[in-house]
DNA sequence: AAGCCGGGGGC
DNA sequence: GCCCCAGGCTT
């Protein structure tokens, strides 16, 4: 047997029951692809079906306002992605009468769809013979054929999409596509893979050489960076002072509370000789005071973000802010819903 | 080519 | 702590 009738041997006794594998829609393919990026499908799924129940098509997501999208969104992560989500949905709505585009070139030209997830809905909707290479492709391919140039490098990226375009031959590319990932993804898996039971076994390099835990290469990313912040969490009986973030940082869109940034841990005194304190309508300096006493470590991959909560108690009318009972409405970053959760404005 | 963009889970 | 995840965009 060839690579691939092993792998679809697999596929048909190991698959997963997934929503996006029952369907050819282009739509319900689209939305899945855009979640599972760099996310685990466990991750992923109760999100795609609460899209699937809210947007039932194109034209429903289309109609949604940006907030809304966003609030769905929240906790998912890489947030950039439903931005370019509601804004294809506008233009394909719009511009394309809901018709999605039927190939893998115009497919790509979508915003926020790169070559893997071109290629995934052009063979999952349209059965064209687009490899689909992702973590899990690179991986079964560089242990397999004993590859040890970096996944995340040009030259190892041009190799494996060219090695992916040997392999796949097949006549049915949607079944293929979907059969590699998911051997990757639970056969040849990152961590303690059971080779023993592979049906590849007897053919792989790395397997061969013990260069299974090794591979795939992968060049390191850069250092962790700290930062520091302070935010103001200001509010009276019944309202909340409440702001979208802009700019090209982190969580752009969401919502949060006023915020200090600061180099380093930042003690009462500095909060309150900052402007964006003192401009807070009626802040009294001595009716602030830190929520959490141990700082706050919230960890994405590229930064470790050490938070702190002072709560400005108001009393003054507050012009522009929000219900307090409306915060959970506001699309916001998980370490801000967590504090909302917890704090609950009981006092 | 390298850096940036989240959050969760495994070990 | 470090790595990975149905990657893509920006610089």
């Amino acid at each position: 047997m060839t690579f691939y009738q092993h792998i679809i041997n697999w596929y048909t006794d190991n698959k997963r029951d997934l929503p996006w594998r029952n369907t050819r829609n282009p739509y319900k393919i689209w939305l899945s692809e855009i979640m599972l990026q760099q996310t685990r499908v466990e991750q992923g799924l109760p999100y795609y079906n609460k899209f699937v129940n809210k947007f039932p098509t194109v034209h429903h997501l289309s109609a949604a306002s940006e907030d809304l999208v966003m609030k769905m969104w929240q906790g998912l992560g890489y947030y950039s992605r439903a931005r370019n989500l509601h804004a294809t949905a506008k233009y394909i709505s719009h511009e394309l009468d809901g018709r999605f585009p039927d190939n893998y070139k115009d497919l790509k030209k979508l915003k926020g769809v790169g070559e893997y997830t071109a290629a995934a809905i052009a063979s999952f909707s349209y059965d064209e013979p687009a490899p689909v290479v992702d973590g899990n492709v690179y991986r079964l391919l560089s242990r397999y054929f004993g590859v040890d140039l970096p996944i995340n490098a040009t030259e190892g990226i041009k190799y494996f999409k060219a090695l992916a375009e040997e392999v796949m031959h097949t006549s049915d590319p949607a079944t293929y596509n979907q059969a590699v990932m998911e051997f990757g993804a639970r056969q040849c898996k990152p961590q303690n893979p059971d080779c023993e039971q592979c049906p590849l076994n007897s053919s792989c390099v790395a397997l061969q050489e013990k260069k299974v835990a090794s591979l795939p290469v992968k060049l390191k990313k850069g250092k962790i960076k700290k930062r520091y912040f302070n935010y103001l969490v200001p509010f009276n009986s019944t309202e909340i002072i409440l702001e979208k973030r802009t700019g090209k940082d982190i969580w752009r869109d969401l919502y949060q509370f006023p915020l200090i940034e600061t180099q380093g841990p930042a003690n009462l005194d500095q909060i309150i000789a900052q402007e964006r304190f003192r401009s807070i309508p009626g802040a009294d300096p001595s009716k602030i005071w830190l929520y959490n006493q141990d700082d706050i470590v919230h960890k994405l991959s590229h930064q470790h973000i050490f938070t702190r909560f002072w709560i400005v108690n108001l009393e003054d009318e507050l012009p522009g802010a929000v219900k307090k009972s409306r915060v959970k409405d506001y699309a916001m970053p998980v370490l801000l819903a967590n504090f909302v959760h917890e704090f609950e404005f009981s006092n």
